[in-house]
DNA sequence: CAGGCCCATTGATCTACATCAAGCCCCGGT
DNA sequence: ACCGGGGCTTGATGTAGATCAATGGGCCTG
């Protein structure tokens, strides 16, 4: 086995994804990928494309958003290594539903449809997690759908930033936003002003401070309390 | 066979997620189920709940929502019969991310989890099936939340009806709205006197007339001009 | 170190949509 | 036939957040 392949199943091995699975089915997932190394702002494909197959994020980052690539558009998700991009739509077979654009350079695994609905068919555990996958994305969807509904701009902007403290273990350790802020304004549905204006409001009452992308929370209380 | 069985046969039959399936399969599937009859106003489950399985809709209309169950709360899809309610609850076995009700008398059929998730991991098909049923679901919530960021009231009116009209064969013959007009409005994001008022805009340019719950589209061409 | 460019911030203003408050209509029960 | 109540409409008013317009930094490049 050459340098190039163990590399591979290594960065399978990493995917939130495949982590669960079997060595074998593994290497057998291995088998069938290409690796795609990207430059910066790239697209995978566009809204309305047929999908070539999942995408699983080694290093890097991707953006996965709605709209006219030129006039207004919408961050849906922004995506980091060991996740995973396309998945819905290649189960599917139909066009995809949103743009997948890099963020910064990445290199990337895909995984060609046939390959892997033919894996899904014949183990079980792995259509199990494609399931189990496609079902966290409908989740986090309808939880995304609730909060652009039911919370304030303010509640979104201290909840996504609890949310981010959290995944990096301590609440109160300095962390880094995903993306620019005008990114993460949409991400949120707040113009890039707004996003400011609410992050200027949280700096003022002492609850967080900023410095370029990176955030530090003084008050994670506070926060909660005006997350809600 | 008892009737009662044959019943449930021809239900699973009908069901746009079973349709595809092979006799064999949707035989086994009737095996496990069980048949419920609810009244209206009864809650399935709640936001935050564990769900039992997967509820089949026999006939009747299902309310999936989120926010409070008292104060502010969001319709994100009406569902009638033919269609199934908590998949990806049931496949992930988190609690659930909304709350699902009974807005008629409605006959349901639940498969319990285990044997939804043994059968599925026992036939390639069935996984398949709940797979792109899933992937569906992604992106219809991530069409939501399209046009929910990027396009006005007007706009979401003008394409919900378009949509209903399509679903019904010929755009130009009546139908009838699927809840009562306050749950259409929250469904797609606007209050119940905003819906009417556009409603009323499309009554005064001649686009649409409407009759309580009957709505006739009369300038198609006008109407989806207004929904882009 | 100057120049340009992109991003963030800040202030002033605007507006799509929500909220509040009556009326009205239809329909079902007595 | 009357009454009551829920759902829809209509009007007046309020506001969260968008838009428009400068200005102010990094940061890279030459």
């Amino acid at each position: 086995m050459v340098k190039h392949e163990r590399e591979t199943v290594a960065a399978i091995k990493r995917a939130a994804l495949f982590r669960a699975l079997a060595p074998a089915t593994q290497a057998r997932l291995a088998a069938s990928v290409t690796t795609l190394n990207l430059p910066r702002g790239r697209q995978l494909y566009r809204n309305g494309e047929r999908c070539p197959g999942l995408y699983i994020v080694v290093s890097g980052r991707i953006m996965l958003s709605v709209g006219a690539t030129d006039g207004d558009s919408k961050v849906i998700e922004l995506i980091g290594p060991g996740g995973h991009v396309g998945l819905a739509a290649t189960v599917l077979g139909t066009p995809q539903a949103a743009t997948a654009e890099t963020l910064a350079d990445s290199t990337l695994l895909l995984i060609p449809r046939e390959a892997l609905l033919d894996s899904a068919a014949h183990i079980a555990e792995l259509g199990l997690q494609l399931m189990a996958a496609l079902g966290r994305g409908v989740c986090g969807l309808i939880t995304d759908i609730e909060a652009f509904s039911l919370r304030s701009g303010r509640e979104r902007v201290a909840n996504y930033l609890l949310q981010l403290a959290t995944a990096n273990g301590t609440r109160t350790r300095p962390f880094t936003l995903p993306a620019k802020k005008s990114l993460i304004a949409s991400r949120l549905n707040l113009t890039p002003e707004y996003f400011s204006r609410m992050l200027h409001e949280l700096i003022a009452t002492g609850t967080i401070t900023v410095n370029g992308r990176q955030i530090t929370i003084l008050d994670p209380d506070r926060l909660h309390g005006t997350s809600r």
